[in-house]
RNA sequence: ACCGCUGUAGCUCAGCGGAUAGAGCACCCCUUUGACUCAGGGGUAGGUCGCGGGUUCAAAUCCCGCCAGCGGUACCA
């Protein structure tokens, strides 16, 4: 009765087979697209942009693991869903890439200009750029490929210019000059964030100001600065001090009078207690030398090269300058005291790892005191969820935090900042479509990429223009991605959608989840050597597995040990899918026809049906919640447990019979692969499409509808049923292991009592699914489960040993058992304060170990001696 | 230093007031080539729930302290 177009299932699931061509069809019939005009509910999700220089790792694998699953469901849950792909052009990163090509040529981006130059990144881009988005559709990623975006993209440009005209014109940008994270190396300014602090090596060296007559000790890590004081601080309360506020000391080496002044900032009990101040090289000096007028130095070009101090220090590097310095104030005898190793947390360039050179220059900021407040609001009143929520604290943390934003980046790679200066300093800026004055020219930086790529929720979407897009999927439903860069542009992105949609929000909901890290749950990296390769992974195992396994590792914020072994595991779990579908087919398992009348089912298929409704409820349900990994657990086990070790090895002996009883049973059996292949769909798309259309001659998994949970079908006395079959079943397979019966011998055994537990009909599944077959026979041995009794035919070949031995455990477990639910009853505050359902429990308990004791005790005593 | 998170079976993690603490993988024993052999089936074993106090009839679960690990933040020059 198979259909005509039933395709036969090989023997054997290859993934590498299915899955291209799969991806082809599903492309080819347009599923992905979404359409801006449906009447449907949107649901949408931008895609956190990929880097343009990056390739798929092991966290974009899980990240977009779960926005497609989560795509896929609603998709078939009737809502028009929309996953818009793209990349952001990472200004730095994409501008080292190009200019090492060039290096390797000997030449500079100076030597190309910076049209040339601009040109060549784009070329760069074309030919290279985007590895990742071919790697995406391995993973079989669903997402609308003709709504691709590219934060450079003309429109997205648009976006940048219109946006920080408006914030301009908000006087919510502005330009001055502070200290800011400069990377010597790629000549740039950078944001805090681009900033990562870690451990380093220093020391600590504390040296004499001045001379005999006055005199004061500061302490440093940094001793090159020095050459830039302008001020020596101390706190105004610090009596060893208070002599000396207002007095000028003699700065060693460059022979400068310089001031002694006192402020708030300087901590008594660190160091000396007394403070150098280079103002144009350290952010907490600066604010002082604002504060009390002190002079600003600067002795440092943008290389991280010492020039101007008029000393024989120009021209060296800052860390030579540091050993020379100290060098020479040791000769003069003005090092007091040394503290070697010293360590102190230290700025690194997050792209290239250079130290940090704080220093003073003019840039562009956002002001973000007032978005941030927004984006905190928008959290806390409950417009924007995030999932889960115990990471909320980390936002508001950082959120309500945050420094002012610098944009400017020294590169060509980007946004130009649409600025431009007139001939006495005057400022305009250009919106799009606006020019300059004549005679203005442009500032020759560009934006930060995250100032694009906190646009993207809607620039992505058409904003500026009020596009059919923009009104049909903002604000999207859900930003995916991992809670370490929470800050790196969630934040960003929701001060700019609420800034630029009047107040609505980016997305309804953050949800987060956490870092793959190695086996033994440490944190990936390329100097650990314990990265793994995902593409490698799907190569070996297949592109479902690792998406199983990384979902079924996906618990709420939280990170998760991957293992090649578990990747494997969920492989054979798609191969049992796999074979068990075969299974079902080769025997004639039907979707088509109604189903039959629940009243009509023997327990077994009722049973399955329920635990089927169970299962797709309480997986919808975890699936809403982003409880990826619960929901995935529930599914392996109906799948394997409770439909393949049971219900098949249970309905097998229907299925050989043959005739009504076995055409109900084939129904059911295709009613719930259908379901559950539905319900598996969006987690490993390729095999349960491959299954379903060989089942059900069905087009599409990915147009199906997500199958709907039926609890007025639940049948409850089908569990019980089912569950004391197992009871039964479990004992005498245990029993059969005790006795060293191999578990394929067929053994002659009596069942006695299954009418009294409602299993009368079904003798025959049992003894098939534990091969005991034969009825007739000398029966020496005996097991009891409850009122079933099964004795069995072993012709004296009994271990009266082993048996007395298990028997007894029971008998000792079922004792303390009883002993402490005695101890609970007898006890008058428990009796008095637990609620009544749980005295019933242990009441019943009671019972129950009172009777299991009588049980195993009675068969002792009549086990042979 | 501060904030946050984590500490449960050999490993990775669930459980977060109801008492017999679970899963996957690994281990051990038996078994299998008639859906499953890069497999499958069955059966065992394995846990002072980080440590110490407290609250409660009842604590892995709530509170306090401590220890250890991780992450973030930080102006300690």
């Amino acid at each position: 009765m198979s259909g005509k177009n039933k395709k036969e299932l090989a023997a054997t699931f290859t993934p590498a087979e299915i899955e291209a061509p799969l991806y082809k069809k599903w492309q080819d019939a347009g599923y992905f697209k979404a359409d801006a005009k449906s009447k449907k509910a949107p649901f949408t999700i931008v895609i956190p942009p990929p880097n343009v220089t990056g390739s798929l790792h092991i966290g974009h694998a899980l990240d977009h693991t779960i926005q497609d699953l989560l795509i896929r469901m609603k998709r078939m849950k009737g809502f028009e869903a929309l996953w818009l792909p793209g990349m952001d052009h990472a200004g730095i990163a994409t501008q080292n890439v190009v200019e090492k090509q060039l290096a390797s040529e000997g030449k500079s981006r100076h030597d190309l200009g910076r049209d040339a130059f601009i040109e060549k990144v784009w070329q760069w881009k074309a030919e290279s750029g985007g590895v990742i988005l071919d790697q995406m559709k391995r993973l079989g990623d669903s997402v609308d490929w003709d709504r691709q975006a590219f934060t450079m993209d003309a429109n997205l440009s648009k976006a940048v210019l219109t946006i920080f005209k408006k914030l301009y014109d908000k006087e919510l940008i502005y330009r001055a000059e502070r200290i800011i994270n400069w990377c010597p190396r790629c000549l740039t300014a950078l944001s805090d964030i681009e900033v990562e602090h870690k451990e380093d090596v220093g020391e600590f060296v504390s040296i004499k100001y001045g001379d005999d007559d006055l005199n004061i000790t500061i302490a440093t890590t940094r001793a090159e600065t020095m050459l830039g004081d302008g001020a020596v601080a101390v706190n105004p309360n610090d009596d060893r001090y208070k002599h000396l506020v207002g007095k000028k000391v003699m700065l060693p080496l460059v022979d400068r009078m310089i001031p002694i002044i006192a402020d708030e900032l300087v901590d008594p009990d660190f160091g000396t207690g007394a403070v150098k101040v280079t103002a144009a090289h350290d952010p907490n000096d600066f604010q002082m030398a604002m504060r009390h007028g002190v002079e600003i130095v600067v002795i440092m070009n943008e290389h991280g090269v010492m020039a101007g101090t008029g000393t024989k220090f120009d021209g060296m590097d800052r860390f030579d300058a540091r050993k020379a310095v100290v060098d020479e104030l040791k000769k003069q005898g003005r090092v007091v005291a040394e503290k070697k190793p010293y360590l102190h947390a230290v700025g690194h360039c997050q792209r290239c790892e250079t130290t940090v050179e704080p220093r003073l220059s003019k840039q562009w900021f956002v002001k973000v005191a007032p978005l941030a407040k927004a984006a905190s609001d928008a959290v806390r009143d409950g417009r924007v969820k995030i999932e889960p929520q115990e990471m909320a604290p980390r936002y508001f943390e950082w959120v309500d935090n945050m420094h002012d934003w610098c944009i400017s980046r020294q590169l060509w790679w980007g946004h130009r900042i649409p600025v431009f200066y007139g001939p006495n300093d005057e400022v305009v800026v250009c919106g799009p479509d606006e020019k300059p004055p004549a005679g203005y020219t442009q500032d020759p930086d560009v934006l930060d990429t995250w100032f694009s790529s906190a646009l993207w929720p809607f620039s992505t979407l058409g904003w500026p223009e009020q596009s059919d897009d923009l009104k049909k999927f903002y604000p999207t439903s859900v930003l995916v991605t991992g809670y370490d860069i929470l800050f790196f542009w969630v934040a960003r992105m929701m001060m700019m959608g609420l800034f630029a949609m009047d107040g609505k929000q980016p997305f309804d909901v953050i949800a987060l989840h956490g870092l793959v890290r190695d086996q033994f749950g440490k944190k990936m990296s390329k100097s650990r050597g314990n990265t793994v390769d995902p593409i490698e992974f799907m190569d070996k195992y297949g592109s479902d597995a690792l998406r199983f396994t990384l979902a079924r590792g996906a618990n709420p914020g939280t990170d998760q040990a991957l293992a090649e072994d578990w990747v494997g595991g969920s492989r054979n779990f798609a191969t049992k899918l796999w074979n068990a579908t075969r299974f079902a087919m080769i025997n004639g398992a039907s979707v088509s026809g109604a189903m039959p009348k629940r009243s009509e089912l023997n327990a077994i298929d009722s049973w399955i049906l329920t635990r089927l409704d169970q299962t797709i409820t309480e997986a919808d349900d975890l699936f809403e919640k982003f409880e990826f990994a619960k929901a995935c657990e529930l599914i392996y086990h109906f799948t394997w447990d409770d439909l393949c070790d049971w219900y098949l090895e249970l309905s097998k002996s229907t299925f050989t019979a043959g005739g009504a009883n076995a055409a109900k049973s084939q129904r059911v059996l295709g009613e719930v692969l259908d379901k559950l292949l539905r319900l598996m769909h969006p987690v490993m798309p390729f095999i349960t499409e491959e299954l379903w259309c060989s089942l059900t001659d069905g087009q599409s998994l990915m147009v199906a509808d997500w199958p709907k949970s039926d609890p007025s079908s639940q049948d409850v006395k089908s569990i019980e049923q089912v569950t004391k079959m197992q009871e039964i079943v479990t004992e005498i397979r245990r029993f059969r292991n005790d006795q060293g019966i191999k578990s394929t011998a067929k053994i002659a055994a009596k069942f006695t009592g299954l009418e009294n537990v409602g299993l009368a009909d079904y003798e025959g599944a049992l003894r098939s699914i534990v091969k005991c077959d034969l009825t007739d026979g000398n029966f020496t041995a005996k097991t009891q489960v409850g009122e079933v009794v099964i004795e069995f035919d072993l012709t004296g070949a009994i271990d009266l040993v082993a048996e007395r031995a298990r028997l007894s455990k029971d008998l000792q477990i079922a004792q303390k058992d009883r002993d402490t639910a005695k101890v609970k009853l007898d006890n008058q505050g428990f009796m008095a304060k637990a609620p009544a359902e749980v005295v019933t429990e242990i009441k019943t308990r009671l019972a129950q170990t009172t009777a299991d004791i009588d049980l195993l005790t009675a068969l002792l005593e009549k086990l042979p001696k």
